[in-house]
DNA sequence: GCCTATGAATAAGA
DNA sequence: TCTTATTCATAGGC
């Protein structure tokens, strides 16, 4: 029985509290939605949230073999053998050096591309040019060269566990320093 | 007027057209919703999604400047002077300037993780030993002082690594909406 | 695309 | 947190 009027619009929540309840509810709103919609089609989500605090969550609809979830959730029916456990146990294990590896070469890349960008940033003197280039184009390449990126790493670990049909589902999950794009779009 | 039933759960759509018109409408939805939360909070919010037909679409709330939203979404007044241009340009390079440097710091933070992680895997022998061998070579013993011994490392990993490596095991304490439970996580 | 009946999300209040 | 009144999204028709 809400004495006071339901809000309105879409502005900005001015009260500290209720703006980050607000946050919490929609966010695990925001996440049903968006698991809902990978249950009812075959769709994959991934999506970061930066709250205002710095803060940052994720969420990402997996791939993981369902039997795997179980053992790892904590599911596993008790009959089930010590060996599926350690299989279990080491996949994780190989997965995370894998992963290291992975990781290095990543940053290093990164790292180098990141040097160039912030040299041509500094040099440029023609910067109505590169609005127009980076933000309009360069955005949707670099999001999509992203995303495959990652999707290349998954399949290769994919390739060395034969029994795990898929990463561990926050493989999936996109770096938090995903560049900011025009608010919506399509590609490819 | 609905003369059949509304749809009950959240199985998988069978019928081809009946699951793609559902994939736009609830995809609309879903980027509403984001757009929503982050105009009622500070939230940002960058999300991707691939469709069954591999094809991609992207979500995200840029942190601009009013004025460069306008500007990058096409709304910017005909009229408007250079020096209006100029300042969307100098705000865009800020910005990214801003996030190369907040790049660096967390990818220096992420390699000196990465390099006690990798250490702490390979000074441990048994544990290389157990890695790269082969389950099936191992006796019950050891399997199961293998499986405990690394019980008690994947909880220390978890305890320790950051978000994107932490074991899925935590996938249990997720609200699952989803016979595989999504990756939901929050970081930092 | 647009229109409604219906169910789901959620803002306040407790 | 939970509850409940209300708004909002959306499934099914067109």
């Amino acid at each position: 029985m809400p004495r006071k009027a339901r809000r309105s619009g879409v502005k900005f929540i001015e009260d500290e509290g209720n703006r980050s309840l607000t946050f919490f509810k929609r966010r695990s709103g925001l996440f049903k939605a968006a698991s809902d919609l990978s249950a009812l089609t075959i769709a994959r989500v991934v999506m970061v949230l930066e709250c205002e605090n710095e803060r940052f969550s994720s969420f990402s609809t997996p791939k993981a073999d369902p039997i795997v979830d179980a053992f790892l959730s904590g599911d596993a029916p008790p009959e089930s053998d010590t060996t599926e456990k350690q299989k279990v146990v080491i996949i994780n294990l190989q997965n995370e050096l894998f992963q290291l590896e992975k990781d290095k070469v990543m940053e290093d890349k990164r790292k180098k591309e990141n040097m160039l960008r912030t040299k041509e940033i500094q040099e440029t003197s023609r910067m109505a040019k590169y609005v127009y280039g980076k933000v309009e184009d360069l955005d949707a390449t670099e999001l999509n060269e992203m995303y495959h990126e990652l999707s290349r790493i998954e399949q290769e670990i994919n390739d060395r566990l034969p029994w795990w049909r898929s990463m561990p589902s926050n493989v999936a999950t996109l770096p938090k320093y995903f560049p900011y794009a025009p608010s919506q779009m399509s590609f490819q």
